[in-house]
DNA sequence: CCAACTATTGGGAGCGCTCTCACCCTTCGA
DNA sequence: TCGAAGGGTGAGAGCGCTCCCAATAGTTGG
């Protein structure tokens, strides 16, 4: 434990408002005023003020001033995954990066939270930690299922957005690529490659990511009056994109065109049909979704849907501060464009 | 603005101590050793206020506790990177998975803060904020040249722990992979593989996880009696890995091994080699290392040396902790072994 | 010359919690 | 029977800050 006689810089005792305030001759208010950018001050005072902290290199203490305004200057990022999975995907990590520019200049931390496995107990108590002013806002991704958390914040009065669409449906702004428009133009671009047995590794079936490219794959092949039947789901990972590649050959032979729902499974089925002998893009076509790290480390390198992950990041993080800056009449929802980049794969 | 009369779960206003006392018909220091777990309750005292915290859905005020008790519940991840890289990279994401398993039950937030560019004056403003006691300790990690933010944030009495071997020496403890044991392996693997003009891909020259690969490679090298020349350095990318690579043949035209510090740089490596029709492993045999997902996404899978990435997370924050709860006579710093992977590249 | 303002400032009351200390009421040894 | 020794409890004093309100000084108009 440290000595309750807290140090700081160079040992000197952590200097209050107070302090500050009698070093530069006047009152504790008069610092606030300064500090909090308030009007009021004359240019003399806020002068001395300012040096006063510069010499006493003093820096606000965050719980109290959050005890008083009820505001913590920290917003939640909220992932609803088994943890496992989360980080190590390119496409969170980029959401990451988006959001953390989206945050710089704004004073404002960001808390990671993880909403641990189902539900249970940990779930209520996420739940009530978030809904207890501890945070100022909460930003909710990788939603499964109808995920009752962002409703519930809402709700609560917990200003919040979620990064893709939730499936619940609940009343809750969010943000999201056009992931419906994504697959619709890689089924297009399949068929107009000639393509006409064409499957779709999906994504998992609980979440809005994953229906949405499928619906728009869907909506392609009925465009050009391709059966649809060629559905697997899989997780976002390597093996399992390479599980359901096999499975889809398994159950169509006849296959010579996929569209995988992420960069990560498209690199499993490449690997499945490599070692089952099929030529990509001669004898089956690939595409993938994201234009990750991935679609580019591979070979053939693959055609894929492009979504602008730093955008998307960055988009989240200024609905959700616009909303806590009271804005009014903003968008209930945005969805992001997505676009078709032609590799080597399709 | 959210109205001033506070609304939590289902709209009713925060609940304080003071309303859990008169709901449980204690006092409010009665309520207060119960919630802290603190001895000198009576079974009967500590049931009813169980009880009526359960019924008000009562949930501590952080930053009222933090005031007095000085401590904050959370603990810092900063990342010293220019932000741009960092995340999307998978040892990171694995990192920060280990991260968050250790403090699972630990009852403290983790706070994400990037060390933007150069120290500047953001720099000397995050500095200001560790050591003003914002959060309890912090981890460091990814740290170029003699970064001057652990040693600093240690003289000033913050509990700091970094994630790889600080190059400034400063007494900061550190958790860290066996990097160089690591690149001992590779070369001695390349060499029994009867490579004789073995080169690397060397990590950034400022990191000491570059620095000490590098140096176990070259220790590989000279057991066998092998001239240690053929280097070339790079960021961790696909892009440099590349780029490395052609510079390295066109440098070097002989080589017939390649050790590359990471794996996201074998497989720019891999890129370009396959490009220039050399065959790996026949021609040239690539060792990567990591043991990332890359690893088993690329023909022919890499061979590769593993680090233990999640525990590396783990055990920087168990250090963290543990140093928290005052235990004495720590590891000042921590080697986690690693081992060689054996797949189809070498 | 005074009332009526406006611009600037300081004082004071908490925000919700922890923690020390004094005060019970038992229980027990002498 | 009484004093000592505790376990259990509650009152009170802040932690460092914001924000309301009153006070003061400086202007202006009538």
């Amino acid at each position: 434990m440290i000595d309750p006689a807290e140090a700081t810089v160079d040992g000197r005792p952590t200097p209050t408002l107070e302090e500050v305030a009698r070093e530069a001759g006047v009152s504790r208010s008069t610092v606030s005023r300064v500090i909090n950018d308030l009007p009021g001050v004359s240019a003399r005072a806020r002068e001395a003020v300012n040096r006063a902290i510069e010499r006493l290199r003093y820096v606000p203490n965050e719980a109290a001033r959050s005890l008083v305004t009820r505001r913590t200057n920290s917003i939640a990022l909220v992932v609803s995954e088994p943890g496992d999975r989360v980080f190590g995907d390119p496409f969170f990590a980029g959401v990451l990066r988006g959001i953390h520019a989206g945050l710089a200049g704004s004073k404002r931390q960001l808390v990671l939270m993880l909403a641990g496995d189902d539900a249970g107990d940990e779930g209520e108590a996420l739940e009530n930690y978030l809904c207890s002013g501890h945070v100022d806002g909460a930003l909710v991704v990788s939603m499964h299922g109808s995920d009752p958390l962002p409703g519930r914040l809402a709700t609560a009065g917990v200003p919040v957005v979620a990064g893709g669409r939730p499936l619940g449906g609940a009343g809750v702004p969010y943000v999201d690529a056009d992931n419906f428009t994504g697959g619709l133009l890689a089924a297009r671009h399949l068929v107009s490659g000639g393509r006409r047995r064409i499957a779709t590794i999906a994504g998992p079936e609980d979440m809005a990511v994953g229906i949405d490219r499928l619906v728009g794959w869907r909506r392609g092949l009925s465009e050009a009056d391709l059966p649809t039947d060629a559905v697997v789901h899989s997780d976002f990972s390597v093996d399992g994109g390479a599980a359901a590649m096999a499975e889809l050959l398994r159950r169509h032979p006849g296959i010579d065109g996929v569209f995988a729902a992420a960069d990560i499974i498209a690199v499993g089925a490449l690997r499945e049909l490599t070692r089952q002998g099929r030529r990509v893009p001669e004898d089956v076509a690939v595409v993938g979704f994201d234009d990750s790290v991935f679609a580019t480390s591979v070979t053939p390198a693959l055609t894929t849907v492009r979504q602008p992950v730093e955008e998307f990041g960055r988009t989240l993080t200024w609905r959700l501060l616009a909303q806590l800056a009271g804005e009014r009449h903003l968008p209930p929802s945005i969805l992001l464009p997505t676009e078709l980049v032609v590799r080597g794969s399709a």
